[in-house]
DNA sequence: CTGTTAGCGCGTTCAC
DNA sequence: GTGAACGCGCTAACAG
């Protein structure tokens, strides 16, 4: 930058002010810096502006899963929010392991984000500690926590899935099978299998049909031989709900290619309103779950505080739609 | 640090030697350490660092879109291979616009990345001079490049389409058709594209059958109403060749909708070998590429480049492998 | 509108 | 094995 200040015949300052379109630069003297700054090719560090203001301009997310495209969805809606501000995320996935959340959180926080948007509710205690010890914005996502650390941007997944079995039951559906992942790392996962069992006994449904499969995320090619499992086991099973649209569709196909008539003989019911089942024949009916809408509030909402200051700021929890979307599988 | 140094009763610089597990500290002293930044809860400023030392440790990555599971695997590819040097990931998405390339581009070399890796071999001018005058390694993938910017780690798109087609002709198919995306947007999809017209020309049979559908990417929802048109238009087809499955699989799915048969009235190929197409009803013949090693081998080959300095540097072209899957649709 | 001074929080370099 | 001085490239705060 000094190169570029003396080339312009100002000072580094000047040169500064100039760069981050920012105060008083006359026109003439602002002229001189960009022909200067593009004669050289400079490019402003940031790095050691972040030193010396304070402000890094990063905002951590951690997903479970980049190849997930719900998540992705909220990873593009942060982005999306984020680009205008001029910040920058700094992206990590945990692959569901709350080891690794705290691992990449660790790595993330000597980078000094100034915000950080997690994914669900559950994590280490040290992770808990480091965040709160970093003072800075954290919303927790895609998850009512029970005790949020901070601002949360989500939604009851017991809830929704309870919403998509009365909805079923509506129309007329009496005996309910599920399929799930085995072990507990979907916290998300877990809660919807909640959901799913309270909705039964509030309906007076008998329980049981569970079939775990998998070590979650369970995915398209789990769903076949779940479904085939469910069925050999209880065989009068009107209809399956799956944790995801995922191995409900990859159930869904095993079906056709056993030509398994669905949903004459067995409907099947997803989760997250994937492309794949909106397409799918049958298409699929599933809860739409708004993951970019996710991604664009938290993303705004750590704006806002960043904004804020640390004077008037409030804990908040905001909730973000979803609905049964029925379709021809059930 | 200074806080932590006084803690512990030593200087930031013994400090600074401890935390970074370097050199001689001896035990009593690293303990002492340790302690008070557990005390202290202190996390090490890298940005503050990263202006001594002249090392970000970040490598910026840019793909298409982050929605893709083909270049999430690329992505997934590249964290996981960094991960045990500590280098991080900065990923951004251009949503397959060289303009927005260049912005993201530009974002991202202030904050001084150690490499860059791209997707893809089309940029603008500017993108171009700005990556050769930060001197740092830069990678181009997913692609074959004619004038590389320096390094490459990819494969001919154009080929392995061609070899899909060659290999359909060889069980007997000859009308083929096309569907793609409209505009040139897609430089992989164009070189697809050429793939297989040259194909066909080499092997005789008759041009054309071609459907330009929706601005690329196009996905599942394209599929559908494309195939429909080439079939209204190219009654007698006898197999379609898609730029990626996934309109291939909304064709497919289409076609069992409206009682087509595939592979016996028209057979249908995808490209990418997502998941999606290996379980679906038929299943989908395509062209696998191998996504998450295209990330791993650009970030391997980022790191060596990092450890060899600029001594002992030449340009390379690191072919990755693709292969055609033959399955039940074709 | 522009310049000067004084750090930001580390790592490098050299001394001890 | 440890410490002191200095500087990385930029910007905050104040002065002019």
């Amino acid at each position: 930058m000094a190169d570029v200040a003396r080339h312009a015949g100002v000072s580094t300052m000047t040169v500064s002010r100039a760069l981050k379109n920012e105060a008083q630069v006359s026109s003439p003297t602002r002229e001189k810096i960009f022909r200067a700054v593009s004669e050289l090719g400079y490019v402003l560090d940031q790095a050691a502006g972040s030193l010396s203001s304070r402000k890094t301009g990063f905002i951590a997310t951690l997903i479970p899963s980049i190849n997930n495209s719900n998540f992705s969805d909220t990873a593009r809606g942060i982005t999306d929010e984020l680009e205008r501000t001029g910040l920058q995320l700094l992206l990590g996935y945990t692959d569901y392991s709350e080891d690794n959340e705290e691992k990449l959180i660790e790595a993330m926080l000597r980078r000094r984000p100034e915000g950080v948007i997690l994914t669900g509710g559950v994590h280490t205690p040290h992770t808990r500690r480091m965040l709160s010890s970093a003072s800075i914005p954290v919303i927790e996502t895609w998850d009512l926590p029970p005790e949020p650390i901070d601002q949360v941007v989500g939604f009851s997944n017991e809830e929704a899935m309870r919403l998509l079995i009365t909805t079923l039951a509506a129309k007329g559906y009496r005996r309910f099978g599920y399929v799930g992942g085995r072990t507990t790392r979907d916290s998300r996962g877990e809660q919807r299998r909640k959901g799913f069992m309270r909705a039964l006994d509030e309906l007076g449904f008998v329980p049981g049909r569970i079939v775990s499969w998998g070590v979650p995320p369970i995915s398209i090619e789990h769903g076949g031989p779940a479904i085939m499992t469910l069925l050999e086991r209880w065989p009068d099973t009107e209809v399956v709900a799956f944790v995801s649209d995922l191995p409900a569709f990859g159930a869904l196909m095993e079906c056709k290619r056993r030509n398994i008539q669905v949903p004459e003989r067995v409907a099947i019911a997803g989760f997250g309103d994937y492309e794949v089942g909106g397409f799918s024949h049958p298409r699929m009916t599933t809860v739409n779950v708004d993951c970019y809408g996710i991604g664009k509030l938290a993303a705004r909402r750590v704006i806002e505080l960043l904004q804020a200051g640390s004077r008037n700021r409030h804990d908040e929890i905001i909730l973000t739609s979803f609905r049964v979307v029925e379709r021809e599988s059930t």
